[in-house]
RNA sequence: GGGUUGGUGAUCUAGUCCGGUUAUGAUACCUCCUUCACACGGAGGAAGUCGGCAGUUCAAAUCUGCCCCAACCCA
């Protein structure tokens, strides 16, 4: 055995599990949902590249989906691929040097799929690099027409539901992309732009002043001008109110109102309303009733509205009309100034609002409903609930859903060529897509029309990819049954992962679709990760070239060190990427294996258990006894770090420090052989979820039967060598293993979680035996003498019994004396240690008194109690502190609740 | 601009909800030790007063208020 070589180790089991379906799901469709763990994992958009991210969000929930599997048994760890949105339809043409307007929907639908076929092979290969315990027969892609059929009937079922409705209203528009977009695909951009001093006439009879100025950054919407605003407390303008303003250029006449939305502290306090510049223009337009003005069309070009303008795209409008207003001296003032736009997060382009027929699905109605949805679940951390919560109280608008792109999962709906009577497709036929098929009916079901007219329009991303629970559990329409799950066992989920980023939308939107079609929670808890930071704690970005990529992580250190990082994190929280960290890793790999050849040099593989234990053996195992415990506690709660913690201290200093330091002098106990490998046996198993791959290398050449391939492989050949009592060698005999079927093979992870066996033992003397040990261990370090030097007689006093020959035999000590009394000390008080958890309450403001007092030296030692500050202190509010100074020979040595001597 | 979350030795981190006075661990650093699993080891050491200020309290990293900084979400 020689040293652990994670290169070829590594690839290999990850290999084997994929080729062994080892994290199969095996579940049985009658299944209660409570009996099997499963994972609704949202799916990565496959054409881009992996991230740190994926890889710590993957980690985390691997460590869920490896514990559940060993602890409960049944895990669904899924995969899915997202390549139904923009991204893959821009890159479809890039790679096929084509437009996708030159193809039938259907077909460039097609074509997508074939050119992201490749980037999820791709993609595959490097989550499987991750060592996560993906079921790789369980994956889905977005844009299958499995994912097409479940959306349309989602579609389908809702308008039943009466949950979605097609208004014509203003929504957000992209003019470059030519659809209507929903509130969280725009975001907020800083743009030079100019404010533009434009003087509007009051017209009529007696108007109280000839004319106001109106600051704008968009002087083309003036032809789009439907009313003026003046804020109702505004002294200076409020004489507007009721009056009338000509719009100059254009000459239309519009009226001046109150409202006090207006924001008096901007430009002149006066503001045109135009439809639509804005947001406000659109509160506006609804609460006063006004006019619709089209000035600008959906590809942001001017319309006959703008007159001699039109044609013109509103940049070139703008400073046509900045020129004109000029001209006609309307143009009072033009300055530089910088502000914020709404743009499409997509391309960058402001955004209008424009007035269009759009498909939204009710949600405003069910706000509370949601909120409870979200109360009843889980949440990890706990306080990235109000997250959620405060954004479904924000919520203003319907969710948008149409989309008038060219490619994505078409609404299977025609609209009668009459009456526009919407046409609902047949469940048996979805998938369709009206432009390519017929509408169910010969004529219009409501005025007997014949002719159809086909939605064009696409769903919105989001009302696909917030159905993945439903997806992974095969939900489906049968005309016999209605709605059916596949593996209805699934849902609802166990666990939901997620960025912290974005909870307001996928998983909002998930909770959403999935309450409404079936009524239930979709998940049980959510686990929520923060991002991965550079070494700076600054975000990672493209742009400042301080992107982490992880496979140049995993080409320098082994998954496993990279798994024990991503576990020190405490979950939600954002974190730093650290090399150091995955040091620390790479160490405690090496720690797990050298201590395993140790144990395997010291242990046959499979000692009988004898009939009783010794003490020290009994320590061991009472202690790692509540190790398990507290993992299982911990894991079950998703508290990873905690986890980890507790088991590496456990690990290298109690098992590794301390007991194999003891059992080396104990290689003939049967018990000790029996301990050893009951504790590595157990350690290998806790480890499991966070070392899969060590662990499964380990596990399978000490006590499994999947020796390593032959091939490439130097290790095992020296291995065999070096202790055939513990490894078999591939045709070793007593314990081949039921692997040869070349197919599943027992791996570790499929292994039981352990349970404490109960053991008892003096707890209280082993710890004192183990302060002992290091007490005499530092005494050696300090004089520079060898740890196998021999001491000739060490006395300790304190409660060891049962490990005098523990410490004997580890510590070279010829005679160890067991003291009943404490050594000839001197002792001398040297400080009362006041015990204010409950002095505090009892004697409240007299503490500070009675602090003073044991500073100023005036007190007194009366038997048991304290006499102080005129208190008689009994016990229990003090501990009175020693100096200690050893006369007898020898040098005196202390722990806290031993004293040793050395002689 | 509003809201949320966080700010603990050089670095990362525990503790903060339920205040108790010597603040956890790791990494890095310094010293010593090549001892028969491991120098990716062992022993020891130095290093923080808990973002800042004010307050409540006998007592505050922990509670309250204000301020500063960062991230996220929303305007």
């Amino acid at each position: 055995m020689g040293s652990y070589d994670p290169e070829t180790v590594e690839p290999r089991w990850q290999e084997r599990w994929v080729e062994a379906e080892t994290y199969a799901y095996e579940g049985e469709p009658g299944a209660d949902s409570d009996t099997v763990y499963t994972i609704d994992t949202p799916p990565p958009t496959v054409s881009g590249s992996l991230h740190m991210g994926h890889l710590y969000g993957h980690t985390l929930q691997d460590f869920a989906a490896r514990f559940q599997r060993m602890a409960d048994g049944d895990v669904l760890f899924p995969f899915g691929y997202d390549d139904n949105g923009i991204a893959s339809e821009r890159l479809t043409e890039q790679e096929l040097d084509i437009r996708h307007q030159e193809y039938e929907r259907r077909e460039f639908q097609q074509l997508c799929r074939e050119v992201c076929e490749e980037y999820e092979a791709d993609f595959t290969e490097k989550m499987q690099a991750l060592g996560c315990s993906i079921d790789w027969n369980s994956t889905y892609k977005t844009i299958e027409p499995r994912v097409q059929r479940i959306s349309q009937l989602s579609f389908l079922d809702l308008y039943e539901k009466g949950r979605e409705y097609r208004k014509k209203a203003p929504a957000i528009w992209c003019p470059e992309c030519e659809t209507a977009i929903s509130q969280v695909e725009m975001e907020d951009l800083e743009k030079g732009s100019h404010f533009n001093d434009i003087a509007f006439e009051v017209v009529g009879e007696a108007p109280p002043r000839e004319e106001f100025i109106i600051s704008t950054t968009r002087p083309e919407l003036i032809p789009a001008c439907v009313a003026v605003f003046v804020h109702p407390d505004d002294d200076e303008n409020r004489e507007l109110v009721g009056e009338t303003a000509r719009i100059p250029i254009f000459g239309h006449e519009v009226p001046i109102i109150e409202d006090d939305r207006v924001d008096v502290e901007k430009g002149s306090g006066i503001v045109m309303c135009c439809t639509f510049g804005d947001r406000n223009d659109i509160e506006w337009y609804q609460a006063h009733d006004l006019p619709l003005r089209v000035a600008i069309d959906e590809t942001a070009t001017m319309t006959d509205l703008a007159g001699e303008y039109e044609g013109l795209s509103t940049e070139e409008a703008r400073e046509a009309i900045v020129e004109d207003l000029e001209a006609v001296g309307a143009l009072r003032d033009r300055r530089e100034i910088s502000h914020v736009v709404g743009v499409h997060e997509r391309c960058d382009t402001p955004v209008e609002f424009r007035v269009s027929k759009q498909w939204y699905v009710e949600i405003l109605d069910h706000k509370e409903a949601y909120l409870e949805a979200g109360r009843e679940m889980e949440w990890y951390p706990e306080k990235m609930f109000t997250r959620y919560k405060h954004w479904i109280e924000g919520l203003e608008w319907d969710w948008l859903i149409s989309r008038q792109r060219d490619s994505g999962i078409p609404f299977p709906v025609w609209y009668c060529e009459e009456c526009d009577h919407p046409v609902m497709a047949d469940r048996e036929e979805l998938p369709v897509d009206p432009l390519s098929d017929e509408p169910p009916v010969d004529a219009c079901p409501e005025c007997g029309h014949d002719g159809f007219v086909p939605e064009d329009d696409v769903f919105d991303t989001w009302a696909t990819s917030s159905l993945t629970p439903l997806i992974n559990a095969g939900w489906d329409w049968d005309p016999e049954e209605g709605f059916t799950m596949e593996r209805p066992e699934l849902y609802p989920f166990d666990l939901r992962p997620q960025g912290h980023d974005i909870i307001s939308f996928w998983l909002f939107h998930t909770v959403v679709k999935c309450y409404e079609h079936t009524g239930e929670v979709p998940f049980d808890a959510t686990l929520i990760n923060g991002h991965v930071l550079d070494e700076n704690r600054e975000k990672m970005s493209k742009s400042r070239g301080n992107v982490v990529d992880p496979e140049d992580v995993l080409a320098e250190y082994p998954v496993d060190a990279v798994r024990f990082w991503a576990a020190g994190t405490s979950v939600g929280d954002d974190f730093p990427y650290n090399e150091k960290d995955l040091t620390a890793g790479e160490k405690l790999l090496q720690k797990l294996w050298n201590a395993s050849k140790l144990v395997d040099s010291l242990a046959p593989a499979e000692p009988a258990e004898p009939g009783a234990l010794e003490a020290i053996d009994r320590w061991l195992l009472a202690e790692l006894d509540a190790v398990v415990a507290d993992l299982t506690d911990y894991l079950e709660n998703y508290e990873v770090a905690k986890a980890r913690t507790r088991l590496r201290t456990f690990f290298w200093n109690t098992f590794c420090d301390d007991y194999l330091e003891i059992a080396k002098t104990r290689a003939e106990s049967a018990s000790t052989a029996y301990t050893l490998r009951v504790a590595h046996r157990t350690f290998l198993k806790l480890w499991a979820p966070y070392l899969p791959h060590i662990t499964e290398e380990i596990w399978q050449a000490v006590y499994g039967g999947e020796a390593p391939r032959a091939s490439n492989d130097s290790s095992s050949a020296e291995r065999s060598s070096a202790d055939s009592r513990a490894v078999k060698p591939r045709d070793g005999g007593e314990r081949s293993g039921p692997r040869d079927d070349d197919q599943g093979f027992d791996s570790i992870h499929t292994e039981t979680w352990p349970e404490p066996r109960g053991y008892e033992a003096d707890l209280e003397a082993g710890e004192a035996a183990m302060e002992v040990i290091s007490a005499l261990r530092r005494y050696k370090s300090e004089r520079q003498l060898p740890l196998n030097a021999e001491l000739d007689a060490v006395a300790v006093y304190g409660p060891i019994e049962g490990f005098e020959g523990v410490i004997r035999d580890v510590m070279h000590v010829d005679e160890l004396e067991h003291l009943a009394e404490p050594p000839e000390i001197t002792t001398e008080v040297t400080a009362i240690d006041l015990d204010y958890a409950t002095l505090g309450p009892e004697y409240g403001a007299k503490v500070g008194e009675i602090d003073a007092a044991i500073d100023a030296g005036e007190f007194e030692l009366d038997g048991e109690e304290l006499v102080v500050a005129g208190e008689r202190l009994g016990e229990g509010l003090f501990e009175v502190e020693f100096e200690r100074s050893y006369s007898g020979a020898g040098e005196m040595l202390e722990t806290e609740s031993t004293v040793v001597v050395v002689e």
